[in-house]
DNA sequence: TTATATT
């Protein structure tokens, strides 16, 4: 419940920062009692991130949960830009770093908010930068400039916790200095602020503000991330062709599905459509070994049907995701079929993979009910439906399991597009690793595509594995004990 | 193996 209106103003004192509260910077009060109109706060405060939320609670409804700790200087539910949606966690900062630390050691993972099934979440946000990344690298110093003259350069960004020159032996300045301050926020203040800006005294250029790590320490932890996230230890080439084989052998299959559903012009459709679609993905790994690949299509568009290429999608091209790309007269921003006609422009262009694309889109939109069997071309289209990731209604919604590890949302999408409108489909990552976990969940705007979905693609197999494809577990029943 | 999200 938020704050009844017009009702009880705040306790005494200054209001803190909270997003929902009204506009009312000058603090209102007619000059009478004027507290800080905004509540100053320590200049190593630090921001925490908080998880768990309900959705139901805004910033007025959580703000008594935390002024326990201390006076809050900003609290901020996180939202989705288009939509509004709450998103589940906030940012919350104290006026004081002390009040910060114990919310943490009170709150973090101690207590579980009503009809959430984890704990509550209270530690720095990322932003805050754990270890190195707010420790900056000085260099084009002055020789004589020592701590201190760097210390007065450095204040006015934030909290200096370190500060060294480095020296020669000898005891002369190399020139040089580790600045580390409170947060990652203030560094990066710093860096904004400071980085080239003027040249010191005896230096043989601007000043040099940057992160202390060195680029090849930070291209190294990159490569690491980069190699956890593909999931193994070989280039990137082969995971992506066999992802796009996972794919056109799912399309295959679906085809195939809708062959033997539908009449047999619109099942011969889907089943040439698959066939496209295989290559496309294959061109994607062997593009030059294809000469016009799109020549099937039907009307025989030559080179030049296709504009520049559409982003593309997944691994393989296949629709547009990207909302109301072209200004599209209907188009929309719910996952359909996503097949836009795309106007003929440009010609000349004769890259296979293109042409894989242009053959895809311009079939696509010589027959649409081929692409939206289920749903979209039944299903009335709100019209501006936005992009999110929620649940759908009640028996829409799929719990995936034994997806393969390549596979992410967009291929998650795709995998379930034939089947009806797709509210949002999300791949469950690991947050460390940033690994799939290989389930994930899909939702419909409708039942019936959900249970077509089922129907089609549960025990579907995928190498070794088959997916299971069933109904999300309902929100209540997985109580554990 | 059933929604962990970072302005």
């Amino acid at each position: 419940m938020a704050a009844a209106p017009g009702g009880s103003a705040p306790p005494a004192g200054p209001s803190p920062r909270l997003a929902f509260s009204t506009a009312d910077s000058g603090g209102g009060m007619s000059g009478l009692n004027p507290g800080p109109a905004v509540p100053m706060k320590d200049h190593d405060a630090i921001k925490l991130f908080v998880g768990q939320i309900p959705r139901g609670l805004d910033e007025q409804d959580l703000k008594p949960l935390f002024e326990e700790f201390g006076r809050i200087y900003e609290l901020t539910v996180l939202k989705d830009r288009l939509t509004g949606l709450h998103k589940g966690c906030a940012f919350l900062t104290y006026c004081a770093r002390d009040s910060a630390l114990k919310a943490q050691s009170a709150l973090h993972e101690q207590k579980t908010l009503p009809g959430m099934n984890r704990p509550i979440q209270v530690k720095p946000a990322a932003s805050e930068g754990r270890g190195e990344d707010r420790k900056l690298f000085v260099g084009m110093l002055g020789k004589q400039q020592g701590e201190e003259d760097v210390r007065r350069l450095f204040q006015p960004f934030g909290h200096i916790e370190e500060c060294t020159v480095l020296r020669s032996p000898d005891g002369t300045s190399k020139g040089c200095a580790f600045v580390k301050f409170g947060s990652q926020g203030e560094a990066q203040a710093a860096i904004q602020g400071l980085h080239g800006s003027r040249t010191m005294t005896g230096a043989s250029s601007s000043l040099v503000v940057k992160l202390a790590d060195t680029d090849r320490e930070r291209a190294l932890r990159r490569m690491q991330q980069m190699a956890g996230q593909l999931g193994a230890f070989h280039p990137a080439p082969l995971p992506l062709g066999a992802c796009g084989a996972y794919t056109t052998a799912i399309l295959q299959h679906q085809a195939a599905l809708l062959a033997a559903a539908q009449g047999p012009g619109l099942g011969q459709v889907a089943a040439v459509a698959a066939q496209m679609q295989h290559v496309a993905a294959f061109s994607l790994v062997a593009a030059p070994l294809l000469p016009a690949a799109a020549n099937t299509s039907p009307g025989g568009n030559g080179p030049g049907a296709l504009p520049g290429l559409p982003a593309p999608m997944g691994v393989n091209g296949f629709g547009s995701l990207t909302p109301q790309s072209n200004g599209q007269p209907g188009s929309d921003t719910l996952y359909n079929n996503g097949v836009s006609p795309y106007p003929a422009q440009s010609p000349g262009v004769a890259d296979p993979l293109q042409q894989a694309y242009a053959g895809i889109h311009h079939y696509a939109a010589a027959y649409p009910s081929a692409y939206a069997p289920a749903s979209t071309a039944f299903s009335q289209q709100p019209s501006a439906l936005p992009q999110q990731q929620r649940e759908g209604p009640e028996g829409c919604n799929l719990f995936i399991y034994h997806l393969p590890q390549e596979f992410g949302d967009a291929e998650l999408i795709q995998t379930f597009l034939p089947f009806g409108a797709v509210v949002s489909a999300k791949v469950f990552v690991d947050r460390a690793t940033n690994q799939s976990k290989c389930f994930g969940f899909v939702s419909f705007d409708n039942p019936t595509s959900a249970q077509t979905a089922i129907q089609a693609m549960n025990g579907f197999q995928i190498g070794m594995k088959r997916l299971k494809v069933q109904l999300k577990r309902p929100k209540d029943a997985n109580r554990p004990y």
